[in-house]
DNA sequence: TCTCCGATTAGAC
DNA sequence: CTAACGGTCTAATCGGAGA
């Protein structure tokens, strides 16, 4: 029996188009064509915009300060970011995406590689997946494919800038020639993995093009750049080195922080405030079924008014035993707010992390230790009530009523889709 | 000298 | 009216401390 030939991979990235901006309009037709951008937590950041506002020339990740003149000129709508409502269509469009292939990593809320390794007619089964998604969710999205997941991205790319692409490139189609004169023409900072800092040192080595890494001496490039830039180089010349991952593994490190809609000065509203984080990072971590031996908590005043004293401590605690009990982790996380705070300095962010991350399953034996499980009880009942009646239903009662901390939201939209009570009655 | 560890860097979205 | 700039996460790398 001859040996089989091994088939080259068809990878797909499908990614949404604009999609904040887009999960507001699918519940607001009426703002198709309103220039929107979305704004981070706090209302601080451009972190989505409308095709509307990237021709006005406002970038991704702008102070929304800074755009406010030019806002006011031509009307753009802002809107705060509606997590619950972003959580809720990403995961549809997801589970529409497994619908073409048992094969698919959710690389991030708004994308997803798809393999369709083995298909026939790409093209269509392309045009198929954004009609569904269209159909059934409203969602527009771009989808591109590559033998790599490098490539995927990169023609994800060429169908989002071009128009004529209509929303699918597959780069496997190419010739040779057509494939160096597409990444002739690409500037080496488009590629996936390849940021800002990279893209000036690649330059003084003269590699300014996608052309130009892919065929970069290797050894030099290692030698200078690392083994990520020639996982990179190697993607590029269509040797994949970036397998995908279709189950999400555990998180090593569990953050919950937030910066404060004004100054806080008195430590009962910071301890109130960790009491939130906690809880939280918690929930996530008994979400994966893990526990933490390492409790780190931060504080920090406001980096940007280098007028005023700066002040930024940060401290940890390793755990006799780990845990991911909000009660215990929340009496540390207060005794260490406790130690840091320093009442001369006005601050504007805190977070807590947890780490040392185990799976539960794991537990060490200790003959010492408590081996009382109805705390564990608790903590379950309380996330079955957060999981029945929404996140936040029920709350430590250290957490107090967020009066003193509470970020600024002030343009969020209706969760249409996870509350009741926000359904519009027609 | 080797190894471990924390801090720093870079990137993604 | 004024001041106003996100949140998580990972992996690689580097330099110093300690074995």
């Amino acid at each position: 029996m001859l040996p089989m030939r091994k088939q080259a991979l068809a990878l797909a990235l499908v990614d949404c188009n604009n999609f904040y901006v887009s999960c507001e309009r699918i519940f607001r037709p009426d703002l198709a064509r309103v220039p929107i951008v979305v704004l981070s937590n706090n209302d601080g950041c451009v972190v989505a915009r409308s095709n509307e506002v990237k021709a006005l020339g406002i970038k991704m990740g702008q102070p929304w300060f800074e755009c406010k003149a030019l806002a006011e000129e031509h009307g753009i709508l802002a809107l705060s970011s509606n997590y619950a409502l972003y959580a809720d269509m990403s995961n549809r469009v997801m589970t529409i995406l497994q619908g073409f292939s048992p094969h698919c990593e959710v690389y991030s809320i708004d994308e997803s590689f798809v393999d369709l390794t083995g298909m026939p007619k790409l093209r269509e089964v392309s045009y198929a997946i954004r009609a569904r998604l269209g159909m059934w969710t409203g969602m527009p999205v771009c989808v591109g494919v590559g033998p790599t997941k490098t490539l995927a991205k990169l023609a994800n790319h060429v169908a989002k800038k071009h128009p004529r692409s209509k929303g699918v490139f597959n780069y496997n189609a190419l010739t040779d020639l057509q494939k160096a004169n597409l990444l002739k023409h690409l500037p080496v900072g488009e590629v996936w993995g390849v940021g800002r800092r990279l893209t000036e040192r690649l330059a003084r080595h003269g590699v300014t093009t996608a052309f130009d890494l892919r065929e970069a001496h290797t050894p030099t490039l290692r030698a200078a750049f690392g083994v990520v830039m020639e996982k990179t180089q190697r993607e590029l010349q269509e040797t994949s080195c970036i397998q995908l991952e279709e189950v999400q593994a555990d998180k090593k490190q569990i953050i919950s922080s937030r910066s404060f809609g004004t100054m806080v000065n008195e430590l009962s509203v910071l301890k109130e405030a960790f009491s939130t984080f906690a809880a939280n990072a918690c929930a996530k971590l008994r979400a994966q079924h893990s526990h933490a031996s390492v409790v780190q908590v931060f504080l920090s005043t406001n980096r940007f008014r280098t007028d005023l004293p700066q002040y930024a401590p940060c401290l940890a605690v390793p755990l006799p035993y780990p845990t991911n009990d909000s009660l215990v982790v929340n009496r540390w996380a207060a005794f260490l707010c406790e130690r840091m705070f320093k009442p001369e300095y006005p601050y504007k962010k805190a977070g807590i992390m947890l780490s040392e991350i185990s799976p539960v399953t794991q537990q060490q034996g200790d003959l010492l230790q408590d081996t009382d499980t109805n705390k564990h009880k608790l903590m379950d009942a309380l996330d079955t009530l957060n999981a029945r009646y929404g996140r936040g239903s029920v709350n430590v009662s250290t957490q107090g009523g967020r009066s003193g901390w509470q970020m600024k939201q002030e343009r969020k939209s209706p969760n249409y889709t996870t509350s009741w009570a926000d359904v519009p009655l027609v």
